[in-house]
DNA sequence: TATTGTTATACTCTATAACTATA
DNA sequence: TATAGTTATAGAGTATAACAATA
């Protein structure tokens, strides 16, 4: 049971490795090995959209995270769940390529707001369509109940991670 | 919309931004906050685990992929989906702290087989029973018979992504 | 003093290309 | 020639610690 836990957290389930060969005790052991390749298909699906897009996956979430509107580095910084120092890099980068712009705020002048720039808003609409594509796709097979299903379930699941991470 | 979707990208559902919010036209858009955040909270919770036992997430998926048997190099960067002058970094990283050893096979002297060491078996098993034990709290809200559907769904779309990626 | 952001440094992970040793 | 693996190099992403500028 160990093994198969670990192979398919690996890759995923393979056609012949169905639920049933799971059979073991816990649930977590139980559930693990789909919903490991569920979320490796979900986040593999991400990060190739991006490299389509000529984007790494934080540089994807970088853009997004700007797509409502310009944010200091401190709550970019929160929002992404990495420090200050890191996200200077990435912005430095992001910068570069001509995707953000960093602007001075009149009220503080120790404050950087990052903006995306016209570039910046066409690359961020692009990887998102893509990413709502590629879901699409991949949801396809599921009739709409059981993705209306799949969609409440998964809100369920990380509700219950947000409680456990009151800081998120 | 466009913008729910990277505000849910960049984190999760929060608490007032529930399903009926996303009510926009195709069903990848409007699957994409619950799914995307599923995906982040699973991944998140194998980094976290992976931290708690002093391994990169890289190292855990390596230490998994020794776990039934020694590998050859070649074997182990396809499973691991990297090519094989990354692996010989990760390899080497991990032999370095003593966790995997290297090994030369009888038969054919250009190839390396990779093996754990005891503390790399022992650092595999607790990395396993972290994430199955994580797994099972983030599931425990759910019914059983709702952590069924779950899983059957999820293997669905993953089915899906495998024949599309028939390589993998 | 506290806050905001940057720089310096070091590490992991990754890819491509060139190379060595073996088959 | 083909295969297995390594080395060299480059770049992204990350953290910690020290720093500068501003509040």
């Amino acid at each position: 049971m160990a093994i198969t836990i670990c192979a398919v957290y690996l890759w995923g389930v393979r056609p012949h490795q169905t639920t049933d060969q799971y059979a073991c005790g816990g649930q977590g052991l139980a559930a693990l090995p789909e919903l490991m390749a569920f979320a490796i298909v979900l986040t593999g699906n991400i990060a190739r959209v991006a490299e389509e897009h000529d984007l790494t996956p934080m540089q994807g979430r970088l853009l997004c995270g700007l797509a409502e509107q310009p944010r200091r580095m401190m709550d970019l910084a929160q929002l992404l769940g990495i420090e200050k120092a890191a996200l200077t890099g990435l912005v430095h980068r992001a910068e570069r390529r001509g995707l953000v712009e960093r602007a001075a705020v009149p009220g503080d002048r120790r404050v950087v707001h990052v903006t995306l720039t016209d570039d910046g808003v066409r690359a961020m609409a692009a990887f998102e369509a893509g990413v709502a594509g590629a879901l699409d796709e991949l949801l396809e097979p599921l009739p709409s109940v059981d993705r209306a299903e799949l969609r409440r379930m998964a809100a369920v699941v990380v509700g219950t991670a947000q409680e456990a991470t009151p800081a998120a």
